[in-house]
DNA sequence: GCTAATCCCTATAGCGGCTAGAGCTTCAAG
DNA sequence: CTTGAAGCTCTAGCCGCTATAGGGATTAGC
């Protein structure tokens, strides 16, 4: 028996963003009061706070959307979660690993700087010129 | 003396990708041949591939509008640059951190996992309920 | 009971950094 | 001279929100 920015405050979710989940089908159409305002129930609480805890880990909300479609479905396997689970991880896993790699490449760059004027400066000049750095690098791509 | 296709295998950036920098201003307006097809110089190749190396490294087009301002005047002084470089470090090295802290709860969350059905499924059952993870995270914001 | 502040509503547009598609024109090879 | 690749412009879409505008509902204090 709340309103939608009591839901947020409770779940630590911004208003727009419980109205775009509903939009988006995450969040299923919540019911109204007399004056056409969203009325949630401890329900949508725990459904809100788990997509929620899943966005700060990082799963997109496709992947979410699975998930929730499994917790629906309390009898089936667990072996479709666990795999949501593990691509993620590995999806975490690769970020790490580019990351380090940007890591001491800027380092690297930052350390051979002459703290002199722009001609003679390392981070300018590894930009420009790719032979310069110490490794192959890829993109890295998507959010997280 | 080349065409937006050459230019693009030349520096590892895609066609439409090059247009559009020439869009937002990162890269001059290229000149035209008679029929209306952009010309590029090596001068474009090089400034493009300054652009890409950066965009590999992480930093947001912006930063990097900032570091070709930067580069075109080779007598000032190499302190803005580098300060660009470093909060673009401090910002990979932030990510970094988040990324191992998910690392470890979604490893534990899989751990877990009896392997049984949905119902005692410890990947569900604790992005249900923060209470039990092993510890505070939060979103883990932009593109990298 | 009234007012004012705070919430709530819808709808639309924008962010970054591209990417994809439609529907044309130009160019280079055979 | 024909064909097919590569170029052109323009628009819309991707993700996951966020912000704004211009209203209506609710609630706390007097």
């Amino acid at each position: 028996m709340s309103t939608i920015g009591r839901l947020g405050a409770a779940a630590g979710v911004k208003v727009p963003t419980i109205r775009y989940y509903e939009k988006i089908g995450l969040l299923p159409e919540a019911p109204r009061s007399e004056g056409g305002q969203r009325i949630y129930d401890r329900k949508a609480l725990n459904r809100l706070r788990f997509i929620r805890h899943a966005r700060d880990l990082g799963f997109p909300l496709e992947a979410i959307r699975d998930l929730l479609e499994l917790s629906d479905q309390p009898h089936s396997s667990c072996a479709a979660a666990d795999g949501v689970a593990r691509a993620q991880l590995s999806a975490v896993k690769t970020r790490i690993l580019r990351l380090k790699a940007l890591e001491s490449e800027l380092e690297r760059m930052i350390a051979e700087c002459a703290h002199g004027v722009i001609a003679d400066c390392r981070v300018i000049e590894v930009l420009g010129d790719h032979s310069l750095c110490g490794h192959e690098h890829h993109p890295e791509a998507g959010t997280l």
